[in-house]
DNA sequence: ACATATACTAAGACGCAGCTGAGATTACGG
DNA sequence: CCGTAATCTCAGCTGCGTCTTAGTATATGT
């Protein structure tokens, strides 16, 4: 689960990312508003939280390109300004919500989950994802099979998720490397390979039916069978 | 445990903050309607405590926005008025409660008390929380281990509270900074490290069943094992 | 069967999140 | 206005989670 935060106050800005990251995000931070435009058009995230008022391209100007490019990540909107015209105005340009300064993270929060529950294909089932006889809770980080607790660091947790989101899927290294890790990092290495090795481990391990499984040269699949 | 106040006079109003702080609530105080209106439709209150003569914004329009936004904090209303038409008007508008000045705040606490007994889902019992050995008594500011009292600071109190109504969840640094601090940004020191550090000490220290556990990059649980 | 590419595994290195104690600062009561 | 108690800040430390490296195993193509 990848989140964008575009805004330019320092304190509000880490504010912003401890509290997604602690919440199970992988966070990109941008401090202005073309670093940030550059972010939202080249990367694939789950959802956006932009600042209005921004150095050198404004928030809305923002919104308005991605959604020119047919990007239909959710967008929440941060305001300082609460008038009626301009909350009209930020969801007319494209964002689904909007939030006022200054708010509570846990307000914030529960409305990223609102409009991302909205962005899923309709039908979608809310609440814990399961395969097999895996579940996970993404919102109590829980994940349990057969009824066993399985604690997972960050990480694990993180690919279990993009995983179990796409049941069925094959999901490349390079998938995973940009729905599993932020912006930054490149490795030269085999980390994906360790992720995934540590996972099944904790998944996998003295269970019969695997879950994970490995198709050579394309990637790795999560599915009964 | 978290209160909002809406009161403009400034004599009363800290007379409340002071009150409602040294009972154990976390307040947030707004001196004129419109301040207030943000708060209370932004931010999630345990009990909202609202003046009905106030500048820019009156409490009835407040009241009568934050139903309409279906929030269902229990509100107290204050008045200089003591008419028993107002008082059905307050309550049929969706105050909880009347309070007329002169106060005491004995008796508003008992009110406050009252109402968010209400107000609590149905069959949840009041009293004494209960994680393991370890209960706390919110009216009595009491908390004991295996019996035995333990005496808390203020802080320590409050976090202590937080985590005990939301046993086996597990709670972010973000989300203790807003519920136990009110902080909604980055205070970029370890507050909440030390607070939990001392509360440890005090509850778990010396006890081989420890309660309050780190998740590390994701925050702290109070459950047994 | 051999060569080569790809994936797995174990162990060590590194950095950062969280811990801790002591001093600084604030809030409060007399 | 002072003294005490509560709380915050800071800086050094520790250990865990994560990445890296390197060596081993397994699949695939010729």
């Amino acid at each position: 689960m990848r989140a964008l935060i575009i805004e330019d106050d320092p304190k509000i800005a880490s504010f912003l990312t401890n509290g997604f990251g602690e919440s199970g995000f992988v966070v990109d931070c941008a401090q202005d508003g073309m670093r940030g435009l550059e972010l939202a058009l080249s990367q694939s995230y789950d959802v956006a939280i932009i600042d209005l008022m921004l150095p050198k391209v404004d928030g809305l100007s923002i919104i308005e390109k991605m959604r020119a490019d047919k990007i239909t990540t959710p967008v929440i909107i941060l305001s300082a300004k609460d008038s009626v015209n301009d909350r009209i105005l930020g969801l007319r340009t494209g964002g689904d919500d909007y939030v006022s300064k200054p708010f509570s993270f846990g307000e914030l929060l529960a409305r990223v989950q609102a409009v991302m529950r909205r962005a899923l294909p309709q039908g979608t089932e809310q609440g814990p994802l399961c395969v097999g006889g895996l579940e996970l809770d993404p919102w109590k980080r829980e994940v349990r099979r057969d009824g066993e607790i399985i604690s997972l660091h960050a990480r694990e947790f993180a690919l279990l998720e993009f995983l179990m989101r796409h049941p069925g899927r094959v999901l490349s290294k390079t998938a995973i490397l940009e729905n599993v890790y932020d912006y930054n990092f490149d490795p030269q290495t085999n980390v994906v390979d360790v992720l995934v090795h540590r996972l099944r481990k904790k998944v996998d391990e003295g269970f019969d039916k695997k879950l994970i499984h490995t198709l050579r040269g394309m990637g790795y699949v999560l599915r009964e069978d």
